[in-house]
DNA sequence: ATAACAAATTAGCAATGCTAAGTAAAGCGG
DNA sequence: CCGCTTTACTTAGCATTGCTAATTTGTTAT
């Protein structure tokens, strides 16, 4: 099974590889990964500023403001003035926004979900405890 | 354990999170990780193609070029004249490229090794035996 | 009142993915 | 042997997405 080190070593390139494969397997051309996170943060947690995304996403703010921008061109989401401090503004959701998100969690696993069904059960089981581990350690 | 769309939801937003936070706690600054992937793809696997790198790597044939070219003036690797198929050049590790592989191995994965150490042996194999799987799950 | 600080933005750079198109070599049917 | 197709690699150029530096505007503390 190896060491500690190598099994570091296992997990890190396998994760990356198939980090990068699910990402070049999304549905929706149109959205990227990171559009696609802050509609469904935004859809989770209600109204952000730019700062609290761009912390949350682990992005500079700049960046975060690019995203947003193409987002709101895009009539995804709307940004409101806030009303206390007129530096900020809170970014929310539009009607479309929301549907964007709800429709596309359907289809987004599609590809993973056929690979899985091919695994056996023991394999589905390892995997599915290796997630829950590996959010884990994302955590910390 | 959840049906096996959750599981796909699941593995899929532990997967990205985990990728996230791997490239972030990057030791070496001068190595890009598609970089270091590759000398480390090499280093096990001795003198490779440029094709086969981008087909391991899931990158098109360019990008790998760049890639390849820019570790090249490094001193990282050499290209050597396919004696057989002169359209090709075998893509192989020179002796620094070997001495960088080796000493960055060992601090690279230094932030997931404590972590892993601090698990349970059971939860290493599961995370070992889920490396392997995902590999396999990229590569489809 | 004014200095310091904070949030958002703009401008511009770097890395890294891609496709399209070009070059050189290999393979193949006549 | 000749010309056509395919293959391997390369070059050129574009898109995306990360960043820092600097600007604008608004808030807070002295």
């Amino acid at each position: 099974m190896g060491t500690i080190a190598e099994q570091s070593t296992a997990l890190r390139m396998s994760t990356l590889r198939l980090a990068r494969r699910l990402r070049a397997e999304r549905v929706d051309p149109s959205l990227s990964d990171g559009q696609f996170a802050v509609l469904g943060w935004l859809h989770k947690h209600g109204p952000l500023t730019l700062t609290q995304l761009a912390e949350h996403e682990r992005v500079s703010a700049p960046s975060m403001n690019r995203t947003v921008n193409c987002l709101e061109e895009s009539g995804y989401l709307v940004r409101e003035a806030d009303e206390a401090d007129r530096r900020r503004s809170n970014i929310r959701l539009t009607g479309t926004g929301r549907d964007i998100v709800t429709t596309t969690l359907k289809q987004r696993d599609a590809w993973l979900t056929t690979r899985l069904r091919d695994l056996s059960k023991e394999d589905r089981a390892t995997l599915a405890r290796a997630a829950e581990l590996m959010g884990d350690l994302a955590t910390l």
